[in-house]
DNA sequence: CTTACTTTTAACCAGTTGGTTAAACTATAT
DNA sequence: ATATAGTTTAACCAACTGGTTAAAAGTAAG
């Protein structure tokens, strides 16, 4: 039997394997599964589209691969702040800070996220499961914080859809946002998603800490 | 020159025309652009599907006209509440009721406008630009009600970005939500939702009312 | 060099999709 | 009744799409 050199296979398959997942990835992002097309992901990553189906069998083996990723790499910087031991004013603060930039850096995730999970989401649903991710001890966190009298009692699940909302829609609907508050200046409206870092923060302070 | 009967005509194009555009709002609502297909579509009316293409031309032309009428049914009713001559304070509780409604009615409205603006959003901008939808009035409208000292001083753009996002968010990422705070339980999530009709109107009170 | 194995490619295929065509049907006006 | 116009249908088509195949190119080991 022959052996593998286990080098030089690694590094090729890396390679092909990397640039295919970048590109599908870019792709997907814009298009989603629907819009998406295989021959485009191979142009883009500049390879024969029956590499594709080489490396991932299906489209939607590829899909999967992709949208676990960006799971997986997105969630858990999150969590980490949330369940960190600093006061919850900082904690907050930070939390904010950590989803924004998050999504300044992905500005496509959004729109991605909430269009796939409506067309399928069961395997949404099996992503979550199977992703360790558990929301109940950030909503026992806040709980804590509202027995302490930290901040004002509420519906804890309304506090955390509060804030996520507040994050994310502003990103997720740029393109109705931006036309209908600024005449369509893409200029004007990045200045204005920057400037909710501290906005956003003001308002849900005001909306959560007693006075 | 043979007279028609407008009568006659009239009734039945009516007819066929309008279960073609109801067919064609509930797949296309679901299923989005890329995602619909014109058999399904012709199947969901119950007619063949040349008839689609002989009332409206291309599958690009029923969208279009689908989208525009949601877009005109939708946002009057938000506008006219805006615009009326109450309290500030029962000015917003009717917003955000009467938007909270709209979307209890049309649960796909917030993710399928989202899907499609990022898919096309030239197309989305002309639809705007056309449609007679003024938001600078409503920011104005707001900004003399922080300078009368009614509600804290802020950028009007936050304001009404936040109010729109609280509201819509929670429709929008139904899935997502319902999962991670819920289990997938859908009872438990449309509770939730109802009560949030109140719980999200005491978040923007006492983010913007002084006290 | 040969062998065994993996990676890459070009050509191809079957199913689907939006869209067309020509004929059949319906209703009115003369 | 029949001509005329709009309405509806079945059959068809070209383009596209995800996926396959078989052969070529590359690579490490004996």
């Amino acid at each position: 039997m022959v052996k593998l050199s286990d080098k030089m296979n690694n590094i090729k398959k890396d390679n092909t394997e990397q640039k295919i997942m970048d590109a599908a990835h870019t792709v997907f992002l814009k298009k989603g599964m629907d819009g998406a097309r295989m021959q485009e992901i191979a142009n883009e990553a500049g390879i024969n589209k029956a590499l594709l189906h080489y490396y991932f069998r299906t489209k939607q083996k590829l899909f999967e691969a992709i949208f676990k990723q960006i799971f997986k790499d997105s969630f858990p910087i999150i969590r980490k702040t949330l369940l960190s031991d600093i006061p919850i004013r900082e904690k907050m603060d930070l939390f904010i800070d950590s989803y924004i930039n998050l999504l300044s850096k992905n500005p496509f995730l959004p729109a991605f996220l909430l269009k796939e999970i409506h067309r399928d989401p069961e395997f949404f649903a099996n992503v979550i499961k199977g992703s360790g991710i558990n929301p109940s001890e950030i909503l026992a966190m806040l709980e804590k914080e509202m027995g302490k009298g930290n901040i004002r009692k509420m519906n804890p699940c309304d506090l955390i859809t509060n804030i996520i909302a507040l994050s994310v829609f502003p990103f997720a609907a740029k393109p109705l946002l931006s036309i209908m508050l600024f005449n369509g200046d893409q200029k004007a409206y990045k200045i204005f998603l920057q400037e909710r870092r501290e906005t956003v923060k003001e308002f849900i302070f005001n909306a959560i800490f007693l006075k």
